[in-house]
DNA sequence: AGTGATCGTCGAAGCGCTTCGACGATTGGG
DNA sequence: CCCAATCGTCGAAGCGCTTCGACGATCACT
């Protein structure tokens, strides 16, 4: 492996100059970098990144903990890293995966051991106990949600409770009064994942706003979860015309549950579904949603964190407005 | 943020000696010891990863390429991320993220800058061009799959050949003389992924020594890609009984399809799925399946790198051999 | 009692890089 | 035409750690 002082001698300068010929951080000219260059080619060189760290105090790497909790969907989560991982590459960045497992421990092992720059933590709940960690830390983070108090941490995520707004309006727009929500895994209520309660607050301040009678209920995962949530709703609200469906995973099901009642979608019931478009696409019945835009969302946090180690914008909250796309699940009242 | 110095500072001794009390490659007194161990607690001290990495041409960091295509199941790719990402763990390693669409170039570059100990690539094809690459590198390589020639680097995948064998075994067991199966995605095929031509080969093996009469077709993703799949089986080998799905998306729109064409699972036709266990419970038919052991492959993956970081263990090819799980939707030929 | 080993510790070299200060050589403005 | 600012480059000082060699002390055998 060739080291810079290789790369200087085959150039014919010093050290330092190679080094400013690849940050830009000094002027050197043109016939000198076009030789620092050549030789690097030459030789095959890469800065040692463990050196460069050192010197530096700048890692090039951002960390993101991702959720290991299978109660979240699985592909929208994966949206979300892989997003990440394209936009820190544009800034030149790798990133370090770690498990939401792992909890304060990780955070404060990578941090401490000067392994990323900043750090970007997804799927945080109400309480976090993570937050008062990140603020410990020296590094600047970005999270992907809204904690109950952010305490000056940047946040990033959807509007959800515009989102549940814009949804019930979309629906009264149709005609529809009454309206159930099919909410997440009571599992993601528990765990205090603000998402979900954030949705809620947003359906049940639109449908006191609208005028509407509606209910809501979580949905737990699986056939036999659907079947339950339905049966809640029969009972609860009779004569329900629209369902707002938060859960991705309930989808499959709900589908499927719907036709073997006999109930067409959207002739005897219209659907609204909060999912990536993807999935709102490879259904049966292409549904009408409020998309999740995971890939603006992960993009955005990405930014934020460069945006915070550059030292320009104060960090803040976030909140993507919705979009919805009329597809074929949503129809007039009868 | 203290450094080393700063420890052994507090705690009276050389840096030396506290390098050799972390990293046990010397004896030091249980006295001394216990000092240092106290002045780490008390100051807060974590080890700089860059410096670490500078002194000791370790990083006890791992790269894990992940396809970004969606032709796989994603699910399926998070569980193989975090069975690695959690053995890493296990062996004080943290994991960083690459896509496989950054290429060879992804891997010389984190190779070259000495940011890993070791690189796990996933999905890799047949003739991949990133295996002479990772030949030149100085850092071992694990892959997981199984290319045309690896050219001495180490592969762990499942055995897909024995799991078709298996399964068509399982199937002739229940009486089944005319199966057809149901392959990924044709762009799965075309991509060269051989894991899907592994299947197939053992399939056409194990049907002639069977003496089955047996079909295989590529499946489009969605509702339609099935229809067109089932239309061909139809039309090609009328009088199938029975159905092997290697492709996880096609689940949920076959099931719905037969459905809806009145045949029951296993009454008129028996499947036998190619599916991690959480696919094949969660439908409306739990799935006699073979499954996909994802998380033992990423562990095998992780400790087989280890073995060779550790120089121990000649790299080779190591085979899961298949588990077949007997559920509800494999019946006997009536 | 003598002699290797081993134990427990220290000091110093060096890993490969960035960055600061210095300095001669150019410029540009008044 | 002079002075200050800028350009283009160099040398050296670290960044925080691991590891090698050295050295006195202890130990286990002869």
């Amino acid at each position: 492996m060739p080291t810079i002082s290789d790369v200087a001698r085959a150039a014919g300068v010093s050290m330092s100059t190679v080094s400013y010929v690849l940050s830009g951080r000094r002027p050197i000219s043109a016939e000198t970098s076009a030789r620092v260059r050549a030789a690097i080619a030459e030789l095959g060189y890469h800065p040692h990144a463990g050196a460069r760290a050192l010197a530096s105090s700048r890692t090039s790497v951002l960390a993101l903990v991702v959720p290991l909790r299978a109660d979240v969907n699985v592909p929208v989560i994966m949206q979300f890293v892989t997003a990440v991982v394209t936009a820190a590459r544009r800034y030149h960045h790798d990133v370090l995966l770690l498990t939401k497992d792992e909890g304060t421990a990780g955070l404060e092992r990578v941090a401490g051991a000067t392994m990323v720059d900043a750090l970007i933590v997804m799927d945080v709940e109400g309480d976090d106990v993570r937050i008062p960690a990140l603020g410990r830390l020296k590094q600047p983070s970005v999270l992907i949600g809204l904690p109950d108090d952010p305490a000056g941490i940047a946040c990033v995520d959807l509007d959800f409770a515009a989102t549940a707004r814009e949804c019930l309006t979309h629906l009264a727009g149709h005609g529809h009064r009454r309206v159930a929500l099919v909410g997440p895994s009571p599992s993601v209520y528990e765990r205090g994942t603000t998402y979900a309660q954030r949705f809620l607050d947003g359906f049940t301040d639109a449908s006191a706003e609208l005028g509407l009678e509606t209910v809501a209920h979580s949905c737990e995962p699986g056939a036999d979860g659907v079947r339950d949530c339905l049966a809640w709703i029969d009972s609860e609200q009779p004569g329900t015309t629209a369902l707002l469906v938060h859960n991705e995973d309930a989808l499959v099901p709900l589908l499927d549950e719907l036709r073997a009642r006999g109930r067409s979608v959207p002739g005897d019931l219209s659907i609204v579904a909060v999912c990536p478009r993807d999935v709102a696409t490879s259904l049966p019945v292409k549904l009408t949603s409020a998309d999740i835009p995971a890939h603006d969302v992960g993009t955005l946090a990405v930014e934020t964190a460069m945006a915070l180690l550059e030292g320009r914008k104060a960090p803040g909250t976030r909140l993507l407005p919705p979009t919805i796309i009329e597809r074929d699940s949503c129809g007039p009242l009868s």
